[in-house]
DNA sequence: ATATAACTTCAAGTACACTTTAAGTCAACC
DNA sequence: GGTTGACTTAAAGTGTACTTGAAGTTATAT
């Protein structure tokens, strides 16, 4: 016979293992993310797994999902497998959403590149004097 | 002798133009990122030239400039050339930052699209009964 | 034993970027 | 010439995602 010694976190370790403050974590609990256990004092405990789960709810919201986009999420994980195509199509239109999203910030960088790279020759003295950020991006090609 | 027709805009206009609000525009423009002419009795206007400067604004606020950070470089450009440094410097910060957010943001995707690709396989039937997502995820070798 | 650090709840406060409202002036069209 | 719509300012309100404070309880270290 063995006996298993589970991972317990408060929720100040929690916190760092996950990169989240406490008081954070209380907010995403109100808001139904997470559930973690409680000891017989009302203190909260997480284990290992929740890292992952923590961990992964990072990542859906570092794509774009809000809070109550992922407490929908969550909610329909809760309800089982005859949510899975629910699920599915919120996080395909996350995906359309972001990829949009991830299309305009690429452009967005091209310009920033553009004026980094024109305040470059400009300071090395390589720029015409009189030629604007304006015709300078017309002469590289960027129209917009 | 000949005479040029300047573009005017009004607010409401230019708005349009530039895929802003009439409001925002003014908010703006407290903030000092933007200073348009008046007409005689008081009313704002807006040049072609204008157009281009806004929709410069925003794809520097697109790779995550602040409106305070924005407000900063259009205080040093107002001061002239003696300014190009500081400007620079800040530029290749806001894309420093942005190009640690960018690969962040591919690592959010990834997951994103793991998890995608994982229901889909679960709907069709394609995956094993009991593997959870976290194991999936270590056959793909995507590790955390 | 006692200080201090970590936890508890609940409510209020903060930061950012707008958005909306109120009260009024001005301009264009029929 | 009167109604409708666009403009003006200043101040207050909104949404999102936390963050901080207050008041109290519990656990850990010396």
């Amino acid at each position: 016979m063995s006996t298993v010694t589970a991972t317990h976190y408060t929720i100040g370790a929690f916190a760092k293992a996950v990169g989240l403050t406490a008081p954070t974590l209380r907010y995403y609990e109100t808001e139904g993310l997470i559930e973690p256990h409680r000891l017989a004092n009302g203190r909260r405990y997480y284990e290992e797994a929740d890292i992952d789960w923590v961990k992964f709810l990072l990542h859906l919201k570092g794509t774009g999902m809000s809070i109550s986009e992922l407490k929908q999420y969550v909610q329909w994980r809760a309800q089982g497998d005859a949510t899975i195509p629910q699920r599915l199509a919120l996080l395909q239109q996350v995906k359309a959403d972001f990829l949009v999203q991830f299309n305009e910030v690429q452009h967005h960088l091209q310009i920033l590149n553009d004026k980094i790279n024109w305040y470059e020759a400009k300071e090395a003295g390589l720029t015409a004097d009189q030629e604007s950020f304006r015709a300078y991006l017309q002469r590289l090609e960027h129209h917009e």
